[in-house]
DNA sequence: CTCCGACTTGATGGATGCATCACACCATGG
DNA sequence: CCATGGTGTGATGCATCCATCAAGTCGGAG
């Protein structure tokens, strides 16, 4: 990414480029894993993602571009590590969000299953309310 | 998005789907725009973002599907909030990133470019580091 | 009731991302 | 030097997303 670009284009330009980064299973995966252990070869995440190596290879470079790891070769492996602290700190905030989001809207859903007139009831809480 | 599938799908998938969510400028600064307000207009949101109405909808409606804004009639006009205060809170920590990211690849790019013999230093500081 | 402003939904062409296979590059041992 | 293990890059068909226009729905005033 070019740094000069990011630095002139608006900020939620910026951070929505970000989230394109972390927008697939198998890269938030590897950042997880990353997030975990200080340095990881590339051989530990293929174990750990099962893809095939060309595969895990478009992913890595993804994560590169968007300066969201480093990658160091040591003789014929490569380690991958996050950039930054902050990542893991982005991962955790999300997750803090969806299990917000899934308590929510799963205590929803259950009590509308359980409760015979539960529907009424919870269309009545907020009549206004467009979900 | 359906609660018992997200549920049921590894934290990662979901968390690359909400990645999805965020994943366009957009919706970053419309996110941004119901952050600093505890209720948005539409009629305010298309003032501020310039689209079209049709196309904004459809951006709400992207958000609206991943559980991260409510929206609420009033007579004839909508208003829109976000779903959970974690929202802002993720966004934080998206900015804190970038300005992290922003940092560091500014100044290294500076030290490149104003010290004639800074290429050479930047190299050799650590060159086993694949960028 | 009709009309109109506000907003949403549907359809679609073009742009971008994903998965896969072939090939390239690097490091090391024989 | 060659062979091999480890990893990255390029090309491409298919899937998904984005932007746009047309049409639909809702609420309220006359």
């Amino acid at each position: 990414m070019d740094p000069y670009s990011d630095a002139q284009r608006p900020l939620y330009e910026v951070k929505a480029n970000l989230f394109k980064g972390l927008a697939h299973p198998l890269r938030v995966r590897v950042l997880e894993v990353l997030s975990a252990s200080p340095s990881v070869s590339v051989a530990d995440l293929l174990a750990d993602t099962g893809l095939e190596a060309s595969h895990l290879s478009q992913h890595l470079s993804v994560l590169r571009r968007h300066n969201l790891v480093t990658a160091e070769r040591r003789a014929s492996q490569v380690f991958y590590r996050l950039a930054y602290p902050e990542v893991a700190e982005l991962l955790s905030v999300a997750r803090a969000l969806l299990v917000r989001v899934l308590e929510t809207t799963h205590s929803q859903l259950v009590s509308t299953v359980t409760l015979p007139f539960a529907a009424d009831l919870a269309t009545s809480e907020d009549p206004e309310m467009i979900r």
